[in-house]
DNA sequence: AAAATAAATATGTCGTACATTTTTAAAATT
DNA sequence: AATTTTAAAAATGTACGACATATTTATTTT
């Protein structure tokens, strides 16, 4: 059994349980996005504890978007936004390289699966989009427009999913991807290393021709043939 | 253009301009993990600003878990988990039931797209795992019981991918299935609904077999098969 | 009754003080 | 002189009180 779940029994701060203690009151209350909380002062009162420390529980909550606070008026329960402040923490700067190939890996697991929901929207999608990305693309001739072409198409792509939530997410991780390019850019031997011999690549192109007038699975594997070239991680280990 | 993006000129607080200052010395600074910050009060003072608006920005920064604090030592960056917080986000409570269809298309997304990280790590993966929960629950008789094999046979499928980071997702997101799972429970009927007359499912041991014997293209066609009849919003808009 | 004014309200910011525990420095003992 | 004991300094956590500011409510004036 894992031990971690039980770890902090008494290492807790006095904030920690105010938390703890105020996250239980709005679950219990059945507090909803739009309702108003108490003021702060009937919290402290409430919960005898001083107003900073109630302060500081809030904050928690206001960082991590669950409440929103408008100055002199109150404080209400906020609408979630998933990944809301994700990005902050996604700093390529700070993650190590092993995080940043599972990411990188976890993009690869999503762009394949996006496939099917793909095929289910594409006919309110618009594809021409997609077209006029890959025109712009193949004019292009400097590797820094490539790139930005090739961002451009794997983010429409998401966005053509129609899926707001898949959408975020790729915003969110879009710095990480970003980073690992330009650095890809640096370094175009290790960007095509481990590539097999026969491989065949698959361009944007055969994958707009593909959602045209192929089928999901077709599209998943092309889609996964597509991004192999951006991992020696996949196929080694 | 997106006029979202410069919105926020002049309705910052303080405490908001001390965290982008922050934030822009800890990058600029090239801070990395396990790095000591300065004290507060020297923060506070070379700012020009309060100890207490200090607190609250660096307060975000913890709950954000780029940075840790010691009790009385000090400050240091924090090694970042991308996911840390976030369950208390993803509050089944607040979460409005368009994002929760749009979490669990993203749920088949990746789970569809994880078969190839599955054939690539399954010689290392502990498949007998599977076996073993699939023996289970076609042991099984209550509905309960079904529904916690269920569960338990997908998240050890994340586990077997490898990749710490799709795992941590996944027991992110997992408050938001079980209450989709309990939801689904009550109801059965709006559960097999929507299901074509000739529709065959696929069954957990299918997939397995396919683990084994298949390949990825079969898997994920498969797995795509099995996740649909949660789906009455994929194969309707 | 409508408009103008005043009071109450709630969050944001500030300053100070003290508790607690770790780290560092100093003193005492062998 | 080296080790142990004791004392001081340091840093975050918590608390209280005060004021600023902008909103809301109540009161007064026209």
């Amino acid at each position: 059994m894992s031990i971690e779940k039980l770890r902090p029994v008494e290492n807790l701060s006095q904030v920690d349980k105010i938390e703890m203690s105020l996250q239980e009151y709005l679950r219990t209350e059945n507090f909803q996005p739009g309702d108003s909380l108490p003021k702060e002062l009937e919290l402290a009162q409430a919960m005898g504890v001083s107003r900073t420390a109630i302060r500081e529980a809030l904050s928690r909550f206001r960082t991590l978007g669950i409440i929103e606070s408008r100055k002199n008026r109150g404080m209400i329960i906020a609408k979630p936004d998933v990944f809301n402040n994700m990005e902050r923490v996604l700093d390529p700067q700070l993650l190590d390289d092993e995080t940043m190939n599972e990411i990188f890996e976890m993009r690869l697991v999503i762009e394949v699966g996006l496939g099917d929901v793909l095929f289910l929207r594409k006919h309110n999608a618009d594809l021409g989009a997609l077209e006029k990305i890959i025109e712009k693309e193949e004019k292009a001739t400097k590797k820094i427009d490539i790139v930005k072409c090739d961002i451009e198409f794997h983010s429409m792509l998401y966005k053509l999913s129609g899926n707001k939530t898949i959408m975020r997410f790729q915003k969110m991780l879009r710095p990480v991807f970003d980073h690992v390019y330009t650095k890809l850019g640096e370094n175009t031997a290790a960007f095509a290393a481990n590539i097999p011999e026969d491989f065949s690549p698959i361009t944007h192109r055969d994958l707009l021709n593909t959602l045209k007038h192929g089928d999901p699975e077709q599209f998943r594997s092309q889609m996964r043939t597509h991004l192999m070239v951006y991992f020696k991680k996949l196929s080694t280990d």
